[in-house]
DNA sequence: TTGGCTGCAAATCTTTTGCAGTTCG
DNA sequence: CGAACTGCAAAAGATTTGCAGCCAA
């Protein structure tokens, strides 16, 4: 599923017509910063994302990229994720339905899912301790076909 | 569902033994960080578990600490749990049931849960794209009752 | 003009690691 | 005795923050 150039400036101008309203500006470096994020995939940690933003230019600073990441998830256009216990990763939360991840632990394939019985079961369990569920985050964690096989032969 | 002193006597004495089992040396060190571990409840930091470790012997090091929670969870005896962006928590395993916890966004309240269906529908993804699953991390972020409640008041 | 933004560097925070001395087995 | 362990302090990795200058509105 690539992004599109057309969602990106659409995208673009949604974040910028957002940041108007709350008095925030907009900037070269959040354009370049922006359209880096949506450019680089499905997940991407704030280091990776620097050294795309640099390719653009070079003067900016890591602050900024974390500064613009913090305001795009605040905002709602990204979402932080912690897989596995390094870097967090950043993925775009636009014009892209809500998913959960299956992460290989021998190869760090990333699987996509997402699942309505799980999503009803959360609201359930939510509901019944009395909570209004925001948001969650589900991992799932195993070996891959592949990487089954691979190791079978190996051990 | 407090920790009894005879479960903690009889995990100690299994960590002991796995431990003998690899070459891995029984300290005092370990003594009182395993003990605190069971004592301090569902979820504790490296930071919360040091600072009760130096009630009882104030010269156990934060490495100490480190390190034997690394140990234990190679063991299977902890798991490490990443709740919020902070440090990360951790849990006995022994003697309890798998969980997965759903979390208070505004009080920090956390509430262990565990779903039947959800855990089915996990494997069956997993399966569906060839994966072996291994573990799972689950956490449901919301509102619960009373910070509704607050919410509702002062807004 | 001016308050928000930027880059830089320093500061934080959490966790890991090198080392010299200590201790379990 | 020897390998594993310990505390300390320094290192490392990720992220945040203070500050002086810059720039969008």
């Amino acid at each position: 599923m690539p992004v599109t150039h057309q969602l990106i400036t659409a995208v673009q101008e949604r974040v910028r017509l957002e940041a108007k309203q709350r008095g925030i500006r907009w900037t070269s470096q959040r354009q370049v910063i922006v359209e880096q994020f949506l450019l680089a995939g499905e997940h991407v940690t704030a280091d990776r994302l620097l050294e795309r933003v640099r390719e653009v230019d070079p003067a900016i600073g890591a602050a900024t990229v974390y500064r613009t990441l913090h305001l795009l998830t605040e905002i709602g256009v990204a979402a932080r994720v912690q897989l596995g216990n390094g870097a967090a990763s950043y993925e775009p939360v636009i014009g892209r339905a809500h998913h959960d991840h299956l992460v290989c632990v021998a190869c760090g394939t990333i699987i996509e899912f997402h699942d309505a019985a799980i999503e009803q079961r959360q609201e359930a369990i939510a509901s019944a301790q009395g909570f209004r569920l925001l948001h969650h985050r589900l991992e799932l964690f195993g070996l891959c076909a592949r990487c089954q096989a691979a190791n079978a032969t190996s051990v």
